[in-house]
DNA sequence: GTGAAAGCGCTAACAT
DNA sequence: ATGTTAGCGCTTTCAC
């Protein structure tokens, strides 16, 4: 397949640079002469070039590879934002690589090692923890876009959803609705997403006049486990819910399964509240309303503040991407 | 951060051949004397030493890369796949590079191409159709691992779940529920692993001395879309079923859609049968069984052969990998 | 026990 | 308009 520049270059009796500006197509800025031009054209016709970018990366010190750190991609949320900023990446010739951290500390700080060693020309992290963040933002010298999680503590560019208004614009349409109590479960505060999702439902209350800060229940793993946690722990206080917000996907499941568990069903009347939006959704029988992140626009956000960084104009913005609401009514 | 042999050499004065043998613990084969190797580890713990990848590429023509291609990771079936085999590969010291085709059949054989430009060591390849596959099986030269996708027309090393068995244990234990009859929701038969579920599927019901290939109803799309309008059909032709199954999650998610639209929700008394597990599954109210396909009997199996393969011993197995019934019982 | 040097394929600076 | 060359950092072969 190959063929080298410089195996062409013997060919046809020319020299390295000449294929080159062809190859390049720089051809008319230095005049190459038709000729010359077609020989090198119908050569690379027939034998084919395909640029060694081992060598290229080599030369220049760029890789034209973008790192991705994510949690995990069996979630959706992280899933799409992956697929999105492949798509973006590559659009601008970047390879996106894209590794999982499970939550690990010290696999997330291997990962970045890893990346960083094999010479990656800027990394995408969503950090575990603001430890992991701080020794990513000492480790990393390359530019580095901050994803879903504002732990503060920096001014390094960042992406993340408006989660404060989310929040609350979700409440307040559950609060709407009728039913009461609404009631918070929510998962591991250590997560300054979740953090801001629980202070807009705290908004939301507040400004209907509602101060119940007891309906807030918490645990503290944003995990299937902590929401069937949490959910027993409310069934065995209260009894069935009218209204709950789960603070993300994985409460939710969690969640459902201790009301199956406890109650033999979930009961179709709760009004339910969550988090990241997903098509399963649409298996509970209930009123769903889900907020939805943007992924798209992360991945628009994140690659232009890249770029920007890659050609020497770093930027120290946090963008808060607007999230939408997705109502899932049950028929009366 | 970095230094190079040649620097440390220097800084030393030593010569990179001496400082190479220490770094890469050939030291004692090599007698280097203890002064010297105490003096090189020193050096490299005060300054550092990052192997520089590209250059590790361009002189040995690979890259310890590993290239993944999968319609998309939005779907948890691929991408719990990818992160098995993520880490299967790191353990092994490749990085895994994952890309989604979103079932683009052009785009597919760019990606594949984009992959082995940048000279991958080897591929494992999801194809979309069988011309995918052998315009990959052409244009690859490196050792190449088709996944999920049996289209024939190749001896290519295969791994895949073993998907009749599965259509078959999966029917055989709806039918022992008793509901009748048992609907099978087939997308896109030009799929081999559905082709496969459906296999199983009649071969179940002809065990049972069943014969009705009327049961089967086929769409040509694998996704929520088709689902939905095949469940349709089932509504329009025969009401409400007893019991179903679909040939995959996508299919299960429209055919849920369409019952809810329909009958304003979905009766309970449903029995239900899918493949691919996922948690979300247990928002229905009813029984469901889901057919469980292992990512990671799948990720060991698939990484072997690539290994193999790069050792210089390449398989022409194609490996089925066998499948986990779970059981979501309602209560009654 | 340690050293010297060639060469992987590309880019960029400097010739003509 | 086209040609020459150094060098990126590593590995490998050969030499003392």
């Amino acid at each position: 397949m190959a063929k080298t520049v410089e195996q062409i270059a013997n060919d046809l009796n020319l020299s390295v640079t000449t294929v080159r500006l062809v190859l390049n197509g720089k051809a008319e800025q230095y005049r190459i002469s038709a000729k010359t031009q077609a020989r090198i054209n119908q050569h690379v016709e027939l034998y084919g070039y395909t640029l060694n970018h081992s060598a290229r990366s080599l030369k220049l010190n760029k890789t034209d590879t973008l790192g991705l750190i994510v949690p995990n991609i069996s979630n959706v949320f992280f899933a799409t934002l992956a697929e999105k900023l492949e798509l973006r990446c590559r659009r601008s010739g970047y390879q996106l690589t894209i590794s999982c951290t499970y939550n690990d500390v010290d696999y997330e700080n291997k990962l970045v090692r890893a990346l960083i060693d094999r010479n990656v020309d800027g990394l995408f992290i969503v950090p575990s923890t603001l430890e992991n963040q701080q020794h990513h933002l000492r480790q990393v010298k390359k530019p580095l876009v901050l994803l879903d999680r504002d732990f503060k503590y920096t001014d390094n560019a960042l992406v993340e959803s408006h989660n404060v208004e989310g929040g609350q614009r979700l409440t307040e349409n559950l609060l709407a609705a009728g039913a009461s109590p609404v009631w918070f479960l929510v998962g591991d505060t250590a997560l300054p997403s979740i953090r801001d999702r629980l202070e807009g439902y705290l908004n939301a209350l507040k400004k209907h006049g509602i101060e119940h800060r007891d309906w807030v229940l918490s645990v503290n793993e944003n995990t299937p486990e902590g929401g069937k946690l949490i959910m027993n722990q409310l069934l065995d206080a209260h009894g069935a819910p009218d209204a709950f917000i789960a603070s993300s996907l994985p409460m939710l499941e969690g969640a459902i399964e201790a009301l199956r568990d406890r109650l033999g069903e979930v009961p179709q009347q709760i009004n339910i509240g969550t988090f990241d939006e997903h098509p399963m959704l649409g298996f509970l029988a209930n009123n769903v309303w889900s907020m939805q992140q943007d992924e798209n626009a992360w991945a628009e956000q994140a690659f232009d503040i890249m770029q920007n960084a890659l050609d020497g104009h770093p930027l120290k913005e946090t963008i808060k991407v607007k999230m939408k609401l997705i109502k899932r009514t049950r028929r009366a």
